[in-house]
DNA sequence: CCAAAAGTGTTCAGCTTACACCCATGA
DNA sequence: TCATGGGTGTAAGCTGAACACTTTTGG
């Protein structure tokens, strides 16, 4: 019997197909005035010099968050980025050389705050939301999905923490909505939803570079946005 | 440089590493009282004979989709069931048998509905989304998310077409949307709502199984609300 | 002193919520 | 006839949207 369970073990683990599985990165990036994505040229076949998101093959002893964090470091230098998984792609003719799933992630940076990380010593080029080029295989899907996940996700949670420069203002931070909901809102209106929820701190530096008056600071309190989820909590903008 | 090329192609398709990559679904079921879900008993090592979701190993052949559907059907008879996918699972250990990776699905099915279907001749068993048994690997972990994403998607999408039978009541309409979102809901609320959205159409029949007076039949009118979704719509409940 | 962005309150409409009684019918 | 679940309207509070002027200061 005994015998038996481990003829059973075998049959289910070791008999079973394998599978090449990609990792695919989106990375948003926002740069004080317009939301862009992060591509680059694609240099082996099939499909060489095409365009193409941030994309690597998951290694035997990684997980598949420490892929994409892997690849998207292999190939732009970025480290630290938060990402989130987005979805499987397993259909069978996604990509043309193999059959490959792809597990994609998205992110969304400042494209400031990573400028030098992301050396020209990288092909990876950043380009419109609004006008970038065609991708290869199912990409574009893969970037439809991501903004439409993104917009969801800034309707009803702050986006910070990993998202923005430390510091910011709250007109940076209305361009930024802006931005990734392609629309323009109310200034005061603005103001007030966030302000009402508590998770901002007023600091007392000021941001000249934009005005003459200069923008006052802000900082996530993320203590007490923390605390606001816990009791099951959701804000929309 | 076109051999070069070759080989580079090579090099980044044939010498990757290969992963086996299982699908497991999350089944909830509605008997017209509360929601449940569907587990089975786990028949080979390891954790033989502890409760685990319905799973199965992607074959090479098959898409994702195609191998959530089949699975499904080889171990509880169930067909023409629309699966969604939730998210994918990637960490080394999350599997003590092997590295395996697990993208999870769900689906919420009348129970009615699929009764026959689900003979007695497999081990799936339904259990109460308040008290089931503890799961194998992190399949409590992907239960907790389903649930999550199920309470989201019913708070914005009309649940139907899919998921529950062809012709329904108001009133087992909200039993349905109490059990997901446990709690209870204004009757008359609750109907205004969703008459409003003009995508319930109410037909001549009453269902007199639940009262001596009949609830009238609604069925959803597909058409009118594929129309609304169109133009970027959303509701709330 | 003036151009340019930051900052500030109020009003109105629409939506959400709370709430109680009559209806139809099978037993 | 009565017990049971089905069906209906209204008022109050809250939230989201629209809207215009004053403040600050570098050039």
């Amino acid at each position: 019997m005994k015998k038996q369970s481990n003829i059973y073990h075998e049959h289910h683990y070791k008999d079973k197909d394998r599978h090449l599985v990609a990792v695919d990165s989106i990375i948003f990036g926002f740069d004080k005035k317009r939301l862009k994505i992060l591509l680059i040229k694609r240099n082996f076949e099939p499909c060489r010099g095409e365009w193409s998101l941030m994309g690597g093959f998951l290694k035997k002893e990684e997980s598949l968050d420490d892929a994409a964090a892997r690849v998207l470091y292999t190939l732009t230098g970025l480290k630290n980025v938060y990402l989130e998984q987005l979805y499987t792609y397993g259909d069978l003719e996604r990509d043309p050389g193999a059959r490959v799933l792809s597990t994609a992630y998205y992110a969304l940076i400042d494209i400031e705050k990573y400028q030098e990380q992301l050396s020209n010593k990288y092909s990876a080029k950043w380009w419109d939301i609004n006008n970038y080029p065609n991708l290869i295989f199912d990409h574009n899907i893969m970037v439809n999905k991501a903004l439409r996940r993104l917009r969801r996700k800034t309707r009803t949670q702050p986006i910070g923490f990993e998202l923005l420069p430390k510091k910011f203002t709250i007109p940076q931070l209305q361009t930024l909505y802006e931005a990734i909901h392609q629309k323009k809102m109310d200034k005061r209106n603005f103001r007030k939803k966030l302000l009402s929820h508590d998770f901002l701190e007023r600091l007392e530096e000021k941001d000249k570079r934009n005005s003459k008056k200069g923008a006052y600071l802000y900082k996530f309190n993320e203590e007490k946005y923390n605390d606001l989820v816990q009791k099951g909590y959701g804000f929309e903008i």
